[in-house]
DNA sequence: TACTGTAAAGAACGTTTGTTCTGTTGTCAA
DNA sequence: TTGACAACAGAACAAACGTTCTTTACAGTA
């Protein structure tokens, strides 16, 4: 991964503290406090280190703003739903709860299980669960699922010669040149994946 | 209330969709910018106005801070599908991501993100999201987060001829043996992506 | 013992920040 | 047509801020 260490966890661990009080990212000299050190430098080290590791991010004005996924509400405190879930109904009966970062308009998205590796070279393996906000148009570049022969397919959106065609990740697979008007159903927004243990 | 008036609202939206991007609010000379006016003063005004409105605050450090119930995702775009159960925001705290399908044991449950692509192979690509069980132990085919020259490293747990290594998932990549005890901090046991629009 | 690398301290410094105070402009009412 | 007030502009300034550079402490290693 990166050169994060448990010592920068150690103060990884601090700055969510004081991020879960304040909502803010003080100035160098309040983050000594925060960190048990003397050193404004040494500060600035450590802020770069998380930023490397991706856990803060710096706006163009500078200021250090904390990536949200990583910064909510201590995971204990989550056993149940925190914040605003969003309930998704997968389909099948199951009911999934996710957050905003994977859902933007609740209304509209939907989760699908993804069955077979056609797109298997851009890391969407079979029974990974897509987050697919339904929409009629996408971009070329977009990976959408696409109705096809009346059944989902997830592919990569592409144009050729003007027409649309669905690119699989997959050189096992063909590509697919609809004929009339490409069905899109709507569009991959984020990716679920779960390991038995 | 206040001497809170229809000017002072077009300031108030200007700022909230700043913050919707960055998640901050910046500097008096930045914002500016954000109200269009030439007048750091004026701008001191204007956020006083609605400090005292109450849809702002500062913090001990002199920083300003949103009230968040009015900084949030805009409530239009919130509404559940009926028949769906709805959770409602505590007020306090971040929203999380995850749901109780990706994390069992909520206070063992870190999340961090993945750098590099030694583990393209398994899926699991740059900038993804890995959801890590703290555990101390592992079994042979678990992708685990070890701690490896005072690193973190994403790598598949093996064993050769009695011994512990840590399997990359990208033929570019070593396989590593680490010499004396191998340190495991979790177990991989779900994955995040998410695609920018 | 000497060397190396990491963690941290601390001083120096130019820039930026928020604050305050004084002007300017436009509008509306008397 | 004058006066009052709200909406801004702009200058001045001390305090705070981030950055850079040098130095110290210490643990590991050869």
């Amino acid at each position: 991964m990166t050169d994060f260490n448990p010592k920068d966890a150690e103060y990884l661990s601090k700055l969510q503290d004081y991020y879960a009080n304040w909502k803010s990212i003080p100035s160098y000299a309040s983050l000594c406090g925060v960190f048990g050190i003397a050193s404004k430098s040494w500060v600035k080290t450590i802020l770069t280190r998380l930023s490397e590791a991706g856990f803060i991010e710096r706006t163009p004005d500078g200021v250090w703003v904390p990536m949200r996924q990583f910064f909510g509400r201590p995971l204990a405190e989550s056993s149940v739903p925190a914040g605003m879930p969003v309930s998704v109904d997968s389909g099948q009966g199951e009911l999934f709860i996710i957050d905003e970062m994977l859902i933007d308009a609740p209304s509209k998205t939907t989760l699908i299980p993804v069955k077979g590796d056609s797109m298997i070279e851009a890391g969407i393996h079979d029974g990974d669960v897509a987050v697919v906000e339904k929409r009629m148009s996408a971009n070329v570049g977009d990976i959408v699922v696409a109705i096809v022969d009346s059944e989902f397919t997830l592919k990569t959106l592409d144009k050729e010669r003007g027409k649309f065609i669905l690119r699989p990740a997959n050189q096992a697979y063909p590509v697919i040149r609809p004929q009339g008007v490409l069905e899109i159903f709507g569009v991959l927004v984020g990716l679920i994946r779960k390991y038995r243990k």
